[in-house]
DNA sequence: GTCTATAACGGGATAGAC
DNA sequence: GTCTATCCCGTTATAGAC
């Protein structure tokens, strides 16, 4: 059985994917959790409490999502599984959503916020590293720098796929033919 | 002499500029263009007008110091017209700061605003269909979709790489040069 | 731990004079 | 067209009962 702290944790993605970040209100999160506002400042200390412990939430929750896999499946090969990475960021499912949402939110709050920059460079920088590497093992004579620059492209290139679709400019379906291809162009590069 | 309302616009893409588009106070606006709150009521309806029209005006003013160019200079080949285009919004000077800061604070509302949506859509689709008409002069024989995906790629990953630099993630100079070979790899893929 | 009720305040928007 | 003054609503946060 799930805490009331995680309860409310979990309203609060499901309110920042409708409302983001700076359109969260303690009185919606409240009714989205069933419970009083004062229940609320309770369990956190105010707003930004809040909101630092959802986006915290949030992070540990993409990385399962991202990570785990079912164990009887058959494993992917390298290039099933650079696809499945980059293309896992662009369903409309409700945790990708929420989780695309805040981290669309976090990336743009960071523009005016200092104090989220370390961590969000922190975070990219893993996450490009992590594309590098499946990169690396599908085209295993490419260059470092190469497969860095390919890597950066591709998750720059999502994360400006991914604010596309969210703002309703781009179908979700299109999204991902024009992500996958991408893959093709970089790889065609590579494999020079 | 800037009209009272062009006046206003500036001062908005300034303000966006420093504190993004939620973070925009009436007051301060007010403040940094030298006029009382009431004034920017009469020019304006609302706080949502004020933004719908400070986004046509940075869409202007980009238009202007992507297209404008000097008269005397010799033309551009299509190919240079191509790198200017998407090369000029990675630089860093007051004007693209503003422009790019306040579009990405723009496409990040969007998420949660359907007002802004539309506009903003409109907006994509031209820019990306200015970008497919560069493409198709330097890669004549290529089809029609080829260069609009690519355009579409060209254009996302600008604005994903634009966050990058603004957000303190990645260096000006090399957001340049990622931008550049991903022009070369997409007219690679064009010219097979 | 959880609620109802409300204090306190920020900020969008307007009235009305000039 | 432009200002000063102010209204008033939405929102955060708290007090106090249970």
């Amino acid at each position: 059985m799930a805490s009331r702290s995680t309860q409310i944790l979990e309203a609060a993605a499901r309110v920042i994917a409708r409302r983001g970040v700076r359109g969260l209100r303690v009185e919606e999160l409240a009714a989205e959790a069933g419970v009083s506002t004062a229940l609320i400042y309770y369990h956190f200390k105010d707003r930004t409490g809040i909101l630092r412990q959802t986006l915290e939430f949030i992070n540990d929750r993409a990385e399962r999502y991202t990570t785990e896999r079912d164990p009887d499946a058959e494993p992917l090969s390298p290039r099933e599984e650079l696809d499945h990475t980059l293309l896992l960021e662009l369903q409309d499912t409700t945790e990708v959503r929420e989780n695309s949402s805040a981290w669309g939110e976090l990336r743009a709050s960071a523009v005016f916020d200092e104090e989220l920059r370390e961590d969000l460079a922190r975070a990219t920088l893993v996450w490009v590293q992590e594309v590098a590497a499946l990169l690396g093992q599908v085209r295993p004579m490419a260059p470092a720098v190469a497969l860095a620059a390919a890597a950066e492209r591709l998750t720059a290139l999502l994360e400006g796929l991914s604010m596309r679709w969210l703002s309703g400019t781009l179908q979700i379906g299109h999204a991902r033919v024009l992500m996958a291809e991408a893959i093709e162009v970089e790889l065609a590069r590579l494999g020079r």
